[in-house]
DNA sequence: CATGAATGAGGGTTCATTCAT
DNA sequence: GATGAATGAACCCTCATTCAT
């Protein structure tokens, strides 16, 4: 089955948009690098900010669908879970880079995208929490506080959220030892609150 | 002594970049919130851009002359004077907020910019480092590798950097509770690797 | 019997064209509202123009049809069906009220409708004329030159055609109260030129 | 001194508002036909609608201004002033003839516009108003209820706003002698309620 | 130092209309 | 009869920037 334009003009999005930030790009660039008339893009999408949000529907199931399929293979809460969900957030931070990059900006220029991220990011936020919540009934997490914990999870959501950016504004390429290395400080930040043996490597 | 028009129109910029963001402030909104005529702007500043850097070298300016300030009072490395720097880095973020919101977009659209930026950034990334490698000769650190100096140095800065983001794009007010926490989880991933009796508050 | 399609799109057409004006209402819009996709619209009419044409068509038609109802039940010329005719006429430029707010530009775009308007409004000039010469045969009206006539027929007709535009410039709701008024209006004018016991109410 | 710019604009828009409608003539239709840059006429109006609005200004102005100077020169109420008012109010409406073309539009379209040319009515109202009290009170007029007299003004008031449209709408050229014709209406329809000895001649 | 009118390219968006299915 | 994706010109408007005064 062919390829959907609406689909095609999402995809040519996040490219032009990662490439040169969306205030930058134009509707009709997108338009014509997707190969169609600017009418035709307004035809499947009523505004630039639709574009976007429908962007932000299309991360909601990447990341759903891929977070699941993590969870299948490796146990939530475990190092090589942690691992593997830290670099699936990098790889996913890095495909949409834009949205991360202007997220502020984005936020308050669309409150309905506003809402919809708040609610995404919350998610995800409890999801962090539970895995902490299961390490500590599993002895895993040497006990902490209810203060402590959610501490915990703001160390650890800010380094997820931010690594990719953090790269960038320091002129770092992106690649796989510099994804790597946030997950090695990843394990650093955590390392002292987890009990003994768990000291595998990945990356 | 009056204000000089070209300072008037750096304070104006900022204020109205931080309320709706770079792109959306034309030159002619700054001449008009600035009382004075787009010509007048243009005789000040080149261009948008030169605006923008201006700003940036007085962020640098601010930064030194407030960081050499505290610098005088708390002995770095200690810490308060971890917790003094960190709340200073917030503040100054919040000042700032339009330029860490658009860090990347910025850079990419003026490379002058990034180098500016980068060099600032190196500096201050040494300047942590140099904190860790006092705390290490003072023991007041517990010893660590240079791999693990690296790492540590990337988790703090990355906090500093990012916690008022963090804020704005989960929903949360920027206000001096929130500013704490930040200081809170940054004294929650330093605590295991300091050595005992450092448990002063801050606020 | 089904309604055709084709009067379902002249039907919606009427009421988006009075709603928001032929200018805001765009084929698609009527397209929209009534049920079809904008592919079958220019199946059944070749263009925007052709749509009110139609209309127009329709309103000939209607005109035609309950006018004559009218003369078949009152007189024509007298005070009763004067006073008919003239209520007639204001319920039909209020159910078609955009054609009479847009007449000259519409007529000025499209010649071929002007030239149809013309020849219905010559129609009902010499129709108003005729009542006229009848009133004259039968002594119901008083006595007046030619030239008399004439400016009495652009009187009442004037009154008639742009009564309803009248209240709405004014302000005033277009409703039986107002449509009365207007009907009192024009009695005012008559009045002076009929012979005596004339004086029935109407409303 | 130069015709200034602002007024430039306003000149042509009437004049191609005129001629094509409010619809069919864009801002950079307007910007060229006066010679200058699509930016340049956004420098001197926000939009549209403010360009409309400031006709209608020019027209509040303009009717102030003449209306004033025939009242010097015709006592208001008499058959010459009444006879001055009236051909003056043809020229005006000819000169402006889109505004009342797409008068309820254009109302509908701007209720800025609407509350303006509402309150610039009710002033017109009051004047034929007092025109007909001072009648009454020099015997001019013949007694009337005050029912009457509203249906009076409403009688004159819609004749002497639709004349125009009127002879548009029915094909005829707008002239001398056709708004010549328009007094005459107006004679007609008022010398049955005069005393006696009126009949001076007008246009 | 300062004004403010002017430019013109380009932005987001709409719309009458077409055409393969 | 009907669908709906597609077109491309045009529309309203903004903006960084210039320049005569």
């Amino acid at each position: 089955m062919k390829v959907k334009t609406k689909d095609r003009i999402v995809e040519t999005a996040v490219r032009l948009f990662n490439e040169k930030g969306t205030k930058s790009v134009s509707t009709n660039h997108i338009a014509a690098a997707t190969g169609i008339s600017p009418g035709n893009l307004y035809y499947h999408f009523r505004n630039k900010e639709e574009i976007i949000r429908a962007i932000f529907e299309q991360m909601t199931n990447v990341s759903v669908q891929e977070y699941g399929a993590i969870t299948t293979q490796f146990e939530p809460g475990t190092p090589e879970g942690v691992a593997q969900t830290f670099a699936f957030i990098q790889r996913f931070n890095w495909r949409y880079r834009f949205f991360k990059r202007e997220l502020t900006a984005l936020v308050m220029a669309d409150p309905l995208l506003g809402e919809q991220f708040r609610a995404t990011n919350d998610i995800t936020r409890r999801m962090i929490r539970a895995s902490i919540d299961q390490g500590l009934a599993t002895a895993r997490v040497k006990p902490l506080t209810e203060h402590e914990i959610e501490l915990f999870v703001d160390a650890v959501w800010t380094l997820a959220l931010f690594w990719v950016n953090y790269l960038e504004v320091g002129g770092e390429e992106v690649n796989d030892a510099t994804l790597a290395r946030g997950n090695e400080v990843l394990r650093m930040i955590m390392a002292p609150y987890l009990n003994t043996e768990t000291t595998a490597t990945t990356g």
